[in-house]
RNA sequence: GGCCCCGUAGCUCAGAGGAUAGAGCAACCGCCUCCUAAGCGGUAGGUCGAAGGUUCGACUCCUUCCGGGGCCGCCA
């Protein structure tokens, strides 16, 4: 039985998980000071100026809205004030005066309602472009997902056709969540599941039956209920290269199963291809079809039956739509309501067959079997209604130990230079992930497609997106990146050896600096939050900095990086700039982007 | 009818329960014949849809309402 999530959030902000790091060395400058405080708290209740047993979980650190409050803040004060009976900024005092003897403490200051605000020697801040060049790409990796095993399942097209336009935002978000959470310990699996058990894949299996008679030269219609896009003709011809015209002319129960395989083969071929293309891989692709007749859905129903969730009965019809048809029947449901659903669901027709609920009840069972503690599956915001029941489900098979985020993506919404988009007629009527990675690139696509949070709906311009100026939030980070790969290439043209000792000297550079720091923590909560999307508006407030920087250098060419007479000052300029290449190289790499060596 | 998502500057959107709510675009005002690069700098712009509630503190959490979108089935 995994154990519970739980048990680690009841101890506060990953109380397990902080101490399970202690020793090895904390990149995240925030959870640092964030300790020192703590243990400064410890030391004033051993004092007896705090009482025994205060909950420390609601303290946080972190970098207030405004820079002129210092570098960092705490709440700490404030949360306490409560439980120890005594006034905010009394507390705050006292914390205050204990803190201000740390080394890397510079001074302190009790504002507001009992904000503790921190200033750090200024040493910290270039220690910490010190550390970033140390780690290069894995500055910011943190031990946050203790090795959790976490089941990230996306895109999961039917295996019908073509991946399009849709799936492209599902695919880029569950990859680039499935990189975050590696990066920051997670041991992930990237997942898809297949839909090759249900009547769709049989309408496949006919059209491509379909394509493959005129591959044989004779005239078909597609009637309704079969996929008219070109992309099946291939497949016809390639199932008539395979079998001659052995099926021509033959009923549909002597081809149904074979054809149904080889059209399922083709199109996951086409899907992975597809995928490959946009930098997305799968660890896992899991068959629905592999559920049928192996006793897993059974099995997956015994156990929800043991925990009394499994009856006979009628639903009520459904509100507010008009149903001609509906007739109440006798059904197996089931009780997905006592886990927070809304009604309870269908597992099994009433003609004994089983519903499309009831494969994926089994498969979400395989899933906890194979030992994942976390699951994560990423559906269109059309699949919305499922969600309720699919946390019912993995809530009931698990008991509760294993949960189930459910991640919406909201509707692409295409354009080419600000007019909609026209429709491609060559798949039938979407527009192909194939299309749109051809277009304008992979890094453009994935980038672009993370410029929104996932439930906000996006707009993708294909003129927009491959424009180079900065206005494309694609290009502006790419740029810095090149930016300082330029600086890089003429530093070491001009023989200028690096060192990893910054020069920060003013203002806006230990801006930069602080910048960086902050890079571990925003990582951890985008993390926390699943939600990858916080990963690239960080890397456009990076390189923001990073241009402002460099434009500085127009007007006063001393604020330049490079000198080519003075070497240590150059050097010291490069730590810092190579420190940004560093933090966006990372981040673009869990988005799958390539970081760019120069514009063209 | 019910459920889910959304509602923040003119527009597109950020915003771990913290202080005076941010960015980009557009607007307005300057600057730029630089080669460090497909511009740079600045100003203005807000009752965070509304009303209650919880809290020391709410854009954030809860309830109700309004508005926009999506979904609902023995379909997949």
């Amino acid at each position: 039985m995994p154990r519970k999530r739980r048990d680690i959030d009841a101890e506060g902000p990953h109380g397990r998980r902080r101490r399970k790091q202690d020793g090895i060395g904390e990149m995240n400058l925030f959870s640092d000071i964030r300790h020192v405080v703590v243990e400064t708290l410890d030391a004033m209740v051993a004092e007896g100026a705090l009482p025994n047993g205060l909950d420390y979980g609601p303290v946080s650190v972190e970098p207030p809205r405004d820079p002129a409050h210092g570098d960092m803040a705490t709440n700490a004060a404030m949360v306490l004030s409560k439980a120890a009976g005594e006034a905010p900024r009394a507390i705050a005092e006292k914390l205050a005066e204990r803190l201000s003897q740390e080394s890397r403490i510079a001074s302190t200051e009790v504002a507001g309602p009992g904000f503790l605000n921190l200033r750090l020697v200024p040493g910290v801040w270039a220690d910490v472009v010190t550390e970033a060049l140390d780690a290069g790409r894995s500055f910011g990796h943190s031990g946050f997902g203790a090795g959790l095993k976490v089941n990230v399942e996306f895109i999961s097209a039917n295996p019908t056709g073509p991946l399009h336009v849709g799936h492209v935002r599902g695919a880029v978000f569950g990859d680039a969540l499935a990189s975050l959470l590696t990066f920051s310990g997670y041991n992930v699996t990237r997942e898809y599941y297949i839909n090759d058990g249900g009547a769709q894949v049989d309408t496949l299996a006919r059209s491509v039956y379909l394509r493959y008679l005129e591959a044989h030269g004779r005239e078909v219609a597609f009637e309704e209920g079969t996929y008219p896009g070109n992309y099946l003709v291939p497949v016809g011809e390639a199932l008539r290269e395979r079998v001659g015209d052995r099926y021509v002319d033959q009923p549909e129960e002597v081809w149904l199963d074979e054809v149904r395989t080889f059209a399922t083969d083709a199109m996951m071929e086409m899907i992975r291809e597809d995928l490959s293309a946009l930098g997305v891989r799968m660890d896992v692709f899991f068959s629905e079809k592999s559920l049928y007749g192996t006793g897993k859905i059974e099995a997956a129903l015994k156990l929800l039956e043991s925990r009394g969730l499994i009856y006979e009965g009628t639903l009520d019809p459904p509100k507010g739509k008009a149903l001609d048809d509906w007739e109440p029947r006798e059904q197996t449901l089931f009780r997905s309501t006592s886990h927070g659903d809304d009604v309870d669901r269908p597992v099994r027709k009433s003609d004994g067959s089983w519903t499309y609920f009831a494969p994926d009840i089994a498969y979400h069972h395989d899933k906890i079997e194979r030992g994942f503690e976390e699951l994560i599956d990423i559906f269109g915001a059309d699949h919305a209604g499922y969600v309720k029941r699919m946390r019912a489900a993995v809530s009931a098979l698990s008991d509760g130990a294993v949960p189930l985020d459910v991640k919406l993506t909201q509707l692409v919404r295409l354009f080419q230079n600000g007019e909609p988009y026209r429709m491609s007629k060559r798949a039938g009527n979407f527009v192909t992930l194939r299309e749109v990675v051809d277009e304008v690139g992979p890094d453009v696509t994935r980038f672009h497609m993370l410029t929104r949070k996932n439930d906000a709906p996006l707009d993708f311009d294909f003129a927009h997106v491959t424009e180079q100026s900065k206005d494309n939030p694609v290009f502006y980070v790419q740029y810095a990146h090149a930016r300082v790969r330029s600086l890089w290439r003429k530093a070491e043209a001009a023989g200028i050896m690096s060192t990893d000792v910054p020069l920060l000297e003013d203002e806006a550079e230990f801006a930069v600096a602080k910048k960086i720091a902050e890079w571990p923590r925003l990582v951890e909560i985008a993390a926390r939050t699943h939600e990858p999307h916080r990963i690239a508006f960080y890397l456009y407030d990076l390189a923001s900095d990073f241009h402002a920087l460099w434009n500085r250098g127009n007007d006063r060419p001393e604020l330049r990086f490079i000198h080519e007479d003075d070497e240590a000052r150059s050097s010291g300029k490069m730590a810092l700039a190579r420190a940004v290449a560093v933090v966006i190289s990372a981040g673009l790499d869990i988005l799958g982007v390539t970081p760019a060596e120069e514009m063209r």
